[in-house]
DNA sequence: GTTAGCACTCATTATCTCCGAGTGCTAACG
DNA sequence: CGTTAGCACTCGGAGATAATGAGTGCTAAC
C-alpha cells in the first residue's frame, strides 16, 4: 500500500489527473473519468485500487461512499508545490496588461489597487490589494492653493510620489499672495526631513517668516499633518466581489454572504498570509485548512508581496476556494509581480513585459516603449 | 367599484397596508393579514372586497389564486406620490454623517464617493454614485516635483479644486531647479485659463523662457493634459455589492449575477435615471415597469442629483428591487442631498476637523451641527 | 499487477399526496 | 346599502416515497 508517505509517477499522475477534473468540473471525480478522460492507459478498476490508496495516504477523500473522490489539503498542497508547473502569460494579454497598469502607474497606491483589480479580471477571483503606507513621513513638495477668500487646498507629496490634498477652511479670510508666499515658506523647512522632527520653534520660524499668526498657520500644519498621515496609513483594496457569483462552490447566497463578511476582515487575511510558507518564488499560499481559521477551511489564499529597494511596499492576495485554478492563479500573481517590480526599477517608466526566466521575452513587438510615457501619443 | 381611478381615504389606507407589509415581509398579503395586523376596524371580508376592486383598478394583483397580493408598479407609484409621508433621520446618525463626509470632503469625485458610500450603508442597497468631470478644464495650480534625475510628478489642480497627478519620465536627465523654474512658468502659462485655449505657440514660449527644448517639454505638458483629461471625465463609483444578498429577491445566485451585470451598465442607469419623473424635492424614482428596460422590470432606481451653483455636479442612485423601503430610501437620498450642498455651500467647509487632540478652534465640536441637518430644518 | 464482474451505497431527482392560506361568492345582518 | 359570517374551491409548497444511476469495494480470473 505505498510506503509511507511517497507518491510514485503514477500516483503522482492520477492525483493530478483528479485535481486537474476537480478544478475545471467542481465535481467529485470518479475512476472511470480518470481513466478514460486523462488516458491512462489502465482500467477503472486498477485507477480505483491506486484511489484507495491515495485516500489512505490522505490526498483525497471522498464526500459520501458513492461519489467520487475529492482532493485535500494535502492533495493541493502537493499539487502546487510538486505537480504544477509554471504557466506563461499570454504575450499580447502581457501588453495589454501593461498599458493598463502604466496609466495608473504614479504612486504605489494606485498600482497595487490597478494590480488587484487585473489579477481580479485575469482570475475571476478576489483580489485583495494592500498598500502599506510608506514609513518615510518626509515631506517631497508641498502647496497651498488659494480656493477663495476664506479657504485654500493643501497638497502634499511625500517620499514615496503620493498625493495626498486636503481642503482648509479659515476663520479669517487670507490674501492669494500670503498663501503663495506661505507655500513657499512651509515648503522649505518642511522639505526633505521627516515630518515628526518638526518642532514647535520651527512653526513659529514659519508664522514669524510668512508675517501671519500661529493660529492662522495651526489648520494649514494640521492640514499638511493630516496628510502626512494618510500616506502612513495601509491602504486595503477588494476588487472582484461580483466574481465571486461565478464559482459554483457560492451556490446558496448564505455561503456567499458569508464569505464576503469574511474577508472584510483584513486583519485575518494578513496573519493567514503571513504565516504561510513561500513558494520559493516570493508567492506564499494558504491551502484550506492550512490557515487555522475555521470559517476559512474550505478556501485558499495565493499571495505575493512587492518589494522595491528591499522594502516591502504592499501586497496583492487572491482568496477563493480551496478548489482554486492555482496554476493560473500563481502565474498571474507571479506575473504582477514582475511587472509591477521592473515598472517601479524604471521610475515608472517602461519597458515592457517579462524579464528573464527566459520565455515570452521576444523583444519585439511592443518592447520599445521605453520612449516617456505609455501610447507614445507625441502630440499634445 | 370605485369611480375611474381615483382612491378613497379607505383604499388609500388599505394600499398603504399591504405595500408596507410587503416591503417588509416579501410576501403576498392577504386580507387577514391587512385586518389584524393594521387594525382597520373592519373584517377581513370587507377587506377582500375592497382588495378585489383595487386588483381590478390596476394597484395590486395576485401571483397566483391563493396567494396574498403583491403591489403592482401603479401601486407602488401611487404609494410613493400619494401616501408616503416623510421620514426624519435621527439626529445622532446625522452628526455620524456629517463627520464621516467631511473627512472626504476635498473634491466632488471623492464626495460623492463616500456619499455613495454611506446611502448604501443606509439603506442596504446597491447606490451608484456619479460625479460629472468639470466642464471648465480650466488651470487653478500646477507643480512639478522632482522625483529623480530623469523623472517627476506632474500635480494638477483644476478649477473645481480636484487634484490630478501624473508620473513623467523623461529620455535625459532634468535639473530639480530647472524642474521648479519651469514649474512656475508653466503655472503662470496656464493659470486661469480653460486649457484648450492653449496654443503651440503659448508652448513654444514656455519652452524659450525655461530654457528647455520643446520636445523635453512635451512630456510635461502631455501629463499636464492628461490629468486635465481626468478631471472631465465622469466617475462611477458603485459601493455595496454586497448588500444585495441582504435581500430575498435575491434567493437564487443567477438573479445577483444578472442584476449586477445589468447594472454594470452604467449608461441604461443614466438613461433611465434622466428619463423619470421629478418627485419635487429633487429626487426621481423610476419604479419597475416604468423604466421601460425588460430586465429591469423589477427592479426600482430612485436618485438624486447634486447641484451647486445650478450645475450639476453629479448623483447618486439607488437601485433596488421594485419592493424596495422607499421611505427610507428618499429619505436618506434627500437627507445626502442637503448634507452636500449644504457643505459645498460652506466652502468645503471643514472648519478644522479630525483630530480633536487638542487644538478645537471654537465653532468645531459636534454642538453646532444637529441643527445643520434635516429634520428641524428651519433654514437653507 | 491488472482487469472484469457484481453487489452495495447513497445523493439526486421525479412523482405523489396532503395541508392550509387565501380567495370569491352567497346569504344574512344592522 | 355596506358589512360580515360561512363555505366551497384553488393551488403552491412541504414531505414522504420511489426510481435512478454514478461510483465504490471486493473477489476471482487473467
Amino acid at each position: 500500500m505505498a510506503k509511507n508517505d511517497e507518491l510514485d509517477e503514477r500516483k503522482l499522475l492520477i492525483l493530478k489527473a483528479i485535481i486537474d477534473d476537480y478544478i475545471e468540473s467542481s465535481e467529485p471525480v470518479g475512476s472511470r473519468t480518470v481513466a478514460k478522460k486523462y488516458d491512462m492507459g489502465l482500467s477503472s478498476a486498477t485507477i480505483r485500487n491506486e484511489m484507495a490508496d491515495l485516500e489512505e495516504m490522505g490526498y483525497i477523500s471522498s464526500p459520501h461512499t458513492s461519489a467520487g473522490r475529492v482532493p485535500s489539503t494535502k492533495g493541493y498542497r502537493t499539487y502546487v508545490d510538486k505537480i504544477l508547473e509554471p504557466v506563461s502569460k499570454d504575450p499580447a494579454l502581457a501588453n495589454d496588461i501593461i498599458t493598463k497598469l502604466e496609466e495608473k502607474m504614479s504612486d504605489y497606491g494606485k498600482a497595487i489597487k490597478a494590480c488587484a483589480e487585473i489579477v481580479s479580471q485575469l482570475t475571476n477571483y478576489i483580489a485583495i490589494g494592500v498598500s502599506h503606507g510608506s514609513t518615510d513621513n518626509s515631506v517631497k513638495a508641498l502647496q497651498l492653493v488659494p480656493v477663495d477668500e476664506s479657504s485654500a487646498l493643501v497638497i502634499v507629496v511625500t517620499e514615496d510620489n503620493s498625493v495626498k490634498s486636503k481642503l482648509v477652511t479659515l476663520d479669517e479670510k487670507i490674501a492669494p499672495e500670503v498663501l503663495i508666499e506661505m507655500s513657499g515658506i512651509i515648503n522649505r523647512y518642511f522639505y526633505g526631513k521627516p515630518a515628526n522632527t518638526v518642532t514647535l520653534m520651527t512653526l513659529n520660524r514659519i508664522a514669524e517668516e510668512a508675517g501671519i499668526s500661529r493660529s492662522a498657520l495651526l489648520p494649514f500644519v494640521d492640514a499638511i499633518f493630516d496628510c502626512i498621515n494618510e500616506c502612513g496609513k495601509d491602504e486595503i483594496y477588494t476588487e472582484g466581489t461580483a466574481q465571486l457569483l461565478r464559482h459554483p462552490e457560492f451556490d446558496s447566497i448564505e455561503k456567499a454572504r458569508d464569505f464576503i463578511e469574511m474577508i472584510q476582515d483584513g486583519e485575518m487575511i494578513e496573519k493567514i498570509v503571513s504565516s504561510s510558507e513561500d513558494l520559493g518564488n516570493g508567492l506564499t499560499v494558504s491551502i484550506g485548512t492550512e490557515n487555522g481559521y475555521d470559517g476559512m477551511s474550505d478556501f485558499s489564499i495565493v499571495s505575493v508581496k512587492f518589494e522595491v529597494d528591499g522594502t516591502c511596499i504592499g501586497s496583492v492576495s487572491v482568496v477563493g476556494p480551496t478548489r482554486m485554478d492555482y496554476a493560473n492563479v500563481i502565474s498571474s500573481l507571479e506575473f504582477m509581480k514582475r511587472m509591477l517590480e521592473k515598472k517601479s526599477l524604471e521610475g515608472g517608466g517602461s519597458r515592457l513585459i517579462g524579464d528573464g526566466s527566459g520565455k515570452d521575452e521576444k523583444g519585439g513587438s511592443g518592447a520599445e516603449v521605453p520612449d516617456t510615457n505609455g501610447d507614445g501619443d507625441g502630440n499634445a
